[in-house]
RNA sequence: GGCGACAUAGCCAAGUGGUAAGGCACGAGUCUGCAAAACUCUGAUCCCCGGUUCAAAUCCGGGUGUCGCCUCCA
């Protein structure tokens, strides 16, 4: 079936052909990784997650690279400030490769419990350095670029058109506003693609310019165009890498290549706080830790995703996801009691709804109508295991891992059911009740309550749950 | 100043020409010793004004409002 996604280059939605074959190339903008990943970088990567499922779902084979930034980038657009993977080690006192080693493994816990397809190629920029060189060479032999007393700067000059990705007019941009114009570049805009060393940087090495390090953009036009080739299919990444990463990487890419690398761009908008801005000052750069401090698991921060299409801001608030984590049990009960069920449905109906969830998501992924369609058939009386096989195989692009909603469910009482004090009460509440007395059996309740907890009386006897 | 986006029920949001998906909350009912949970049911004519059309939330023009980017950032 035929699949259209929106194209940041033309800036309107195309349909999807392979360049090759029956293989999708991906390139996706990975996490630097000198702090956690906060709760907006995963909205990016639950977009990705999307995006690879759904191709698969489509029967195609995916070959996709997401690149570790273990050299820092630096501080600002004009190259100057200091590396936040060293700036990173001096805060925490180690050295950046360990930094970047802890802040790497984190990243991958929170991926896998967020259940995101790893994907199947993971680069580290540290250790793609000659392939940088390389690049740098070409792009100097190729007259795209000039040596200064600083570096190796690109000159977007030579280009025949940038910027490719926005409308800005390069001249009307109040260049230098913020930091100072470095008198040796010809272009306000010309960037560094490789950047001679202070004696004072760590994170350096040998080459024909001396001790030094990549320019921040580098790293992805290389180590895409080593794993891909000089053009695939997609590349992916936020909405903020659009005015200065991606346009740069394409600037690179065609100083080397004479390509513009990837064939679709798609970003993923912002996750926004309380109507504004994430931000560290205002404190609100959410961790998947901060979340499940407050009995939000990551799963319910990816249903919480599914409100919306991913290139429309997404309002973040503790209450919208707290709404997202109680939906997300209904999801996983309701899952379960239509795999108990033994009606038997007509292929016919199964395959009409199989024809609509394809059709959403292959419309630019859009997810919120195919959860449309999920809890369509979550809410269908006639129980039916049938109807839960569906459930299954949707779940193969969603991504909530339904298949162990059992278990999801069972660990959240689990975990209550385990405070010793607590367990008494629920006992002695249960024979309060046996004996009728409601009383006692009331103020039980009333305690547990207070503690937080939610009681549920079920055949079984007293059932609670956090609050 | 430049660029971009958004404005749909209490909240989060689908829907881009034919009379408004879904989730959460609220309310009603079933169940219950009473509650809770669960289940069922219930709600909007789509920011304002004008235009195009047989027909507009959906296209065009003009307002108003909100937000993001132009500095690293998903």
């Amino acid at each position: 079936m035929k699949i259209t996604f929106y194209n940041t280059l033309g800036r309107k939605k195309e349909d999807f052909i392979p360049l090759k074959g029956n293989e999708v190339r991906i390139y996706t903008c990975g996490p630097t990784v000198y702090n956690y990943a906060h709760i907006g970088n995963f909205r990016a990567y639950i977009f990705m997650d999307n995006l690879r499922r759904t191709l698969k779902y489509n029967g195609y084979q995916v070959k996709h690279v997401m690149n570790i930034t273990d050299v820092g980038h630096l501080e600002s657009d004009a190259d100057e400030g200091e590396d936040k993977m060293i700036k990173a080690a001096k805060r925490e006192k180690k050295d950046p490769y360990a930094i970047a080693d802890f802040y790497t493994k984190a990243f991958f816990k929170d991926i896998q419990s967020l259940n995101i397809e790893v994907p199947e190629i993971i680069a580290k920029a540290t250790e793609h350095i000659p392939e940088m060189q390389k690049m740098v060479e070409e792009i100097l032999a190729n007259g795209y670029a000039y040596e200064t007393s600083k570096g190796i700067y690109f000159d977007i000059s030579k280009l025949d058109q940038y910027p490719i990705l926005s409308n800005r007019k390069m001249d009307e941009q109040i260049a230098g506003a913020r930091v100072e114009v470095d008198p040796e570049k010809r272009n306000p805009y010309d960037f560094a693609i490789w950047i001679k060393a202070d004696k004072n940087h760590i994170m350096k090495w040998e080459s024909p310019w001396g001790l030094s390090y990549p320019g921040w953009h580098l790293e992805c036009s290389a180590m895409s165009r080593k794993y891909l080739g000089d053009e695939f299919d997609i590349h992916t990444g936020g909405i903020d890498h659009i005015p200065t990463h991606h346009e740069n990487e394409i600037a690179q890419s065609k100083g080397a290549t004479g390509k513009i690398p990837a064939r679709f761009w798609m970003h993923s908008e912002f996750l926004l706080i309380d109507g504004g801005k994430m931000s560290k000052s205002l404190n609100n750069t959410y961790t998947l830790e901060n979340l499940k401090e407050k009995g939000i698991e990551p799963l319910a921060f990816k249903l919480f995703c599914y409100a919306a299409n991913y290139r429309t801001k997404l309002n973040f608030t503790f209450e919208g996801a707290l709404a997202a984590q109680k939906s997300l049990n209904r999801l996983r009960e309701g899952y379960l009691k239509q795999k108990q069920g033994n009606t038997k449905v007509e292929e016919k109906e199964l395959e009409e709804y199989k024809v609509k969830f394809l059709e959403a998501i292959n419309d630019d992924l859009n997810i919120p109508q195919a959860m449309g369609i999920v809890w369509e058939i979550i809410r269908k009386t006639e129980k039916s295991k049938d109807y839960a096989t569906l459930l299954e195989q949707f779940d193969q692009v969603l991504g909530l891992d339904l298949v162990h909603a059992e278990e999801y469910l069972k660990t959240q009482n689990a975990e209550v059911v385990m405070d010793e004090e607590v367990k008494q009460l629920v006992e002695k509440r249960d024979q309060a009740r046996k004996e009728k007395n409601w009383a006692l059996s009331d103020e039980i309740r009333d305690l547990l309550q207070q503690k937080g907890y939610v009681v549920k009386d079920t055949k079984e006897g007293t059932m609670i749950e956090k609050a």
